[in-house]
RNA sequence: GGCCCGUUCGUCUAUCGGUUAGGACAUCUGGUUUUCAACCAGGCAAGAGGGGUUCGACUCCCCUACGGGCUGCCA
């Protein structure tokens, strides 16, 4: 059996380092097994689902680079879900309610105070065809729950090991709302039978749903897929994540010039017994990745760390995948070479290249301690004329030392500081080819 | 309240009863470098608490505490 993962986010919001991780461990285990990677748009909620989020979706993994094989939508299955219904109706595994939100919230809430726990009575169960007729003659709209088998629910999770559930702790699952719409619960169990999903990677948060929805998928007839929950990411101070997802989106992380290998990087490992160092290609990636090796405890996430990432991918990045960034800033191609060569050991983001382009076009705002103003002074007039090459400076530096007797870091600190207007940065032998201005002391 | 999962260096984690409790990232120190980065070498740093079981417990069991998830006619 081929195996066949799939990401389906309900295309309701933009995508966020949460629904990023689950998307990339389900690439990544369908890729390395040679199989299929589905991407299901989870759209039957009409009113919240809209298309610009899913181009939202598909634009961020396609940033990514994690290319599906298959697109499905919801939406489009309707039909088929109107008939898996009638099958569990067939088999008597489907039975219509009509308490309102309202009542049955006023029975949990009752269930509580008595120290229960609050799961549907099946009060509903119990009605004959004329209570039910009577209940639709009061002009109440019925919905569907699935009767679950009371037993227990057990399963061998990929990450976090055996699990059992009370099939009695848990209510039955609404499947079909009283205006027909089909809920996430049903819909994904009928789709991962007919779509042959081999194995399911998801959030903890859907441990129970996974124990309902496994005697739904046997009741359909079909055979449940291995399942492995993932622990939930929380923030580098244990918030929730979730009040941060507003600048946790792809978007804004791309935004803020992360790299997708280094995102791809920290997603495959963080929470896993394998150490977070950045890969070179997604080949490498697929290559060291294992569902098991990840740990059921809340993982931290800091995206302050994606940072030192992403600097290490953009150092190793050759002049040919910068080219077209480089021109666009202004740099003239004979130059351009060379500037990458000195900007690139100096940036955490493309975007800080910027920075020393305008720097070694207009100059520096020259920092010069008072007890070095003469000598820069002195120095500075003893640079030739432009143009320089990279053996100016030594040649430069050379008379300097030679003019005013100065060595060693009382050399070239000051000149470097006078020049650049910084204390750190890139080689000065390299830099002086660049500037395209005589410094102004 | 009920159900499920969890708790080892700052962080992510290894250890399937006996270890000087290991690694990675972060951090610090030293080396190298005009500087920063990179690189090399080294350092600091951990088993939530309490009971058991055992010759011996981070490891197995129970309790407590704490954390996370679920408990929707959301996904």
């Amino acid at each position: 059996m081929t195996v066949t993962t799939r990401f389906a986010p309900s295309p309701t919001g933009y995508i966020h380092v949460g629904n990023l991780r689950t998307a990339l461990m389900n690439f990544l285990i369908a890729r390395k097994a040679g199989g299929q990677f589905i991407l299901r748009l989870d759209d039957t909620d009409q009113d919240r689902s809209k298309e610009e989020y899913a181009e939202g979706i598909k634009t961020d993994l396609d940033w990514l680079g994690l290319h599906w094989d298959r697109v499905e939508k919801q939406s489009l299955r309707m039909d088929r879900y109107r008939e898996a219904a009638d099958a569990l109706r067939k088999a008597g595994r489907f039975y219509e309610c009509f308490e309102t939100p309202v009542e049955l919230d006023l029975k949990r809430k009752k269930q509580l105070n008595m120290g229960r726990p609050p799961v549907y009575d099946r009060s509903s169960l119990a009605l004959d065809e004329a209570e039910r007729a009577a209940m639709r003659a009061e002009g109440r709209e019925g919905y569907w729950r699935f009767l679950l088998n009371q037993s227990r629910i057990e399963w061998t999770d990929g990450i976090l090991g055996p699990i059992s559930i009370d099939a009695a702790s848990v209510s039955d699952p609404v499947l079909i709302r009283a205006d027909g719409q089909v809920l996430y619960t049903f819909a994904s169990s009928v789709d991962d039978i007919d779509m042959g999903v081999t194995f399911i990677v998801r959030g903890a948060d859907h441990v129970t749903n996974t124990a309902t929805q496994i005697q739904i998928m046997e009741a359909l007839g079909g055979t449940p897929p291995a399942f492995a929950h993932h622990s939930m990411l929380t923030g580098a101070e244990d918030e929730k994540l979730s009040k941060r997802f507003g600048t946790l989106s792809l978007r804004d992380l791309r935004a803020r010039g992360v790299e997708p290998m280094a995102l791809l990087s920290m997603m495959a490992r963080l929470g896993s017994s394998k150490p977070v160092e950045l890969a070179g290609s997604m080949e490498e990636l697929i290559e060291g990745f294992d569902v098991g090796s990840f740990g059921a405890a809340p993982t931290k996430f800091d995206p302050e760390d994606l940072f030192p990432l992403t600097r290490h991918h953009v150092q190793g990045l050759p002049f040919a995948a910068v080219r077209e960034r480089i021109a666009a800033l202004g740099v003239s191609d004979d130059l351009a070479e060379a500037f990458w060569a000195v900007a690139k050991g100096n940036i955490t983001v493309l975007a800080d290249m910027a920075d020393w382009w305008t720097l070694f076009r207009d100059g520096a705002e020259p920092l010069v301690d008072e007890g070095d103003r003469e000598f820069v002074k002195q120095a500075v007039a003893l640079l030739p004329p432009q143009p320089w090459s990279n053996a100016t400076w030594a040649e430069w530096t050379a008379a300097v030392k030679e003019a005013t007797g100065r060595k060693g870091k009382d050399l070239f600190r000051p000149l470097r500081r006078a020049i650049t207007g910084r204390d750190a940065g890139p080689e000065m032998a390299d830099v002086m080819p660049l500037l395209q201005k005589m410094p102004q002391v």
